[in-house]
DNA sequence: TTTCTTATCGACATTTTTGTCAGTAGCGCT
DNA sequence: AGCGCTACTGACAAAAATGTCGATAAGAAA
C-alpha cells in the first residue's frame, strides 16, 4: 500500500533551460526587489522549483549570484557594442546617446552596476576597458580625434548614462516631474557640452 | 568563592555617545564593506560594543539602518545648503559644482543613495524637492530665469554627481586613468552645456 | 560609603537561511 | 516494455543571524 502525496508533476527541463528559468528569476526578483531578495528560498520560490533544485545548478546561492551577474554583463557589452554611429552628426549621435541611456535604464543595467559597486565585485568588469577601447575604435576610427580624448568622452557619456539609468527616474519624480525628465536633460547638456568641447579643441 | 571573568572593563557612555558610536563603525561598514555587512554581529564588533547592547539603543538592527539613513541624509542636506553661490560667475559656478560633486563623493552619500533607490528606500528622502526648492531659492533668486528652468538644471546635476560619486572613480581606474577624471570631465562638459543652454534661452 | 539608575554583557532562545542526502520521476534509448 | 541517466524533490541537518533576559558594573547622586 503506497501512499500517494498529492505534488505537483514535475516539470524536467534541459540543464541549459534550468538553469535560464533560474537566473530570469533572479534578474526579476534583483530588479523589482533589490538585492536583498536574491536569497534563496525567494528565487527558488521566484522560478517555481525545489531550493535544491537551484543548488543542484548552481552549487551555492553565490554561485547564482555570480552566474546572474556576468549574465546581466554580458547582455549590457551586446547592447552597447550594436550602438550605432556610422557617421557623426548631431543627429546619428544624439540617437547614439539616447541608445546609450536607454541600455544603462533598461534590463536594469544601471542596478547591476551599482550594485556591483555597492559589493566590491565591480572587479568582475574585467572587459569595460576592451570594450570601450573596441567602440573607440570600431565606431570612431574615421575621426581625427586622438583615442584618448574620445575616451576621456566615453567616460563622461558612461558615468551619466549610469547616473540617469539609477537616479534618473526617481530624481525626476521627486522633483515633480515626468519620469523621463532627468534623461532628456542629461542628453541636451551632454549634446551641448560636447559640441562646445570638440569647438574648443579645434579653435 | 568568586570566579572572576577575565572580560575587559565595561565602556560606559551616555546614551547618545553610544548612539553616535554605532552609526559611525555603521556608516564605516557600509561604506568601506557594503551594505551587506551592516549585520548585528558585524556593525556590534566594529563598534566594539557586544550584539546586545546595539539592540538596547535601536531596537532591532532595521532601527540601525533607518538611523543610519537619516543620520547620512541630515549630514548631506547640510553640506548641500552650505554652498555658496552668491554671484553667478563661471568661476563662482565651478566652484558650486565642484563643491557638489564633492558633497556626493565624500562620506559616500551617492553610496547612501544608491542603496536607498536599491533597496527601494529613497522614499525616505521626502524632503528633497524642499531641499531643491530652498536652494533655488535662496541661491538662484537674484536670476531671472524661471524656477523650473532652474530645478531642470539641479534635476541633471545632481544626477551627474551621483553618477560621478558612485562610478566616477571606478570607471577612470578601469580605463586606465587618474581616479579624479570622471570628475573632471564631468565638470569640464557640465559647465559647457550649462553655458550653451543659458546661450540658447537668451538667443 | 551607600544607593540607585541603567548601559553593558554573556548565555541562551528563536528565527532565518543555506546546504545535504537519499529517494523519486521524467525522458530518451534499446 | 524495460533500463539508465539525471533533473528534481521533500525532509532533514547545519550554519548564520536576530533577538531575549537576567545579571553585572560604571557612574551619578544622596
Amino acid at each position: 500500500m503506497s501512499i500517494r502525496k498529492n505534488t505537483q508533476p514535475r516539470i524536467r527541463r534541459t540543464p541549459e533551460e534550468s538553469r535560464a528559468n533560474i537566473l530570469a528569476s533572479a534578474e526579476r526578483l534583483l530588479t523589482e526587489q533589490g538585492p536583498q531578495t536574491l536569497r534563496l528560498a525567494d528565487v527558488a520560490k521566484e522560478a517555481g522549483v525545489a531550493n535544491a533544485t537551484v543548488l543542484h545548478h548552481f552549487g551555492t546561492i553565490d554561485g547564482v549570484h555570480t552566474a546572474l551577474m556576468e549574465r546581466m554583463i554580458a547582455e549590457l557589452v551586446e547592447k552597447v557594442m550594436a550602438i550605432e554611429l556610422t557617421e557623426d552628426t548631431e543627429v546619428s549621435r544624439a540617437q547614439a546617446l539616447t541608445t546609450l541611456f536607454e541600455a544603462f535604464e533598461q534590463k536594469q543595467a544601471s542596478k547591476l552596476a551599482a550594485w556591483l559597486e555597492l559589493t566590491h565585485q565591480a572587479g568582475r568588469l574585467t572587459n569595460v576597458r576592451q570594450v570601450v577601447r573596441d567602440v573607440t575604435r570600431t565606431k570612431f576610427h574615421h575621426q581625427n580625434v586622438p583615442e584618448d580624448v574620445v575616451e576621456d568622452v566615453m567616460l563622461v557619456c558612461i558615468t551619466l548614462a549610469l547616473g540617469v539609468g539609477l537616479f534618473g527616474q526617481t530624481l525626476s519624480e521627486m522633483l515633480g516631474k515626468p519620469p523621463s525628465r532627468a534623461k532628456e536633460m542629461a542628453l541636451s547638456v551632454l549634446m551641448l557640452g560636447l559640441r562646445q568641447l570638440e569647438a574648443e579643441r579645434k579653435g
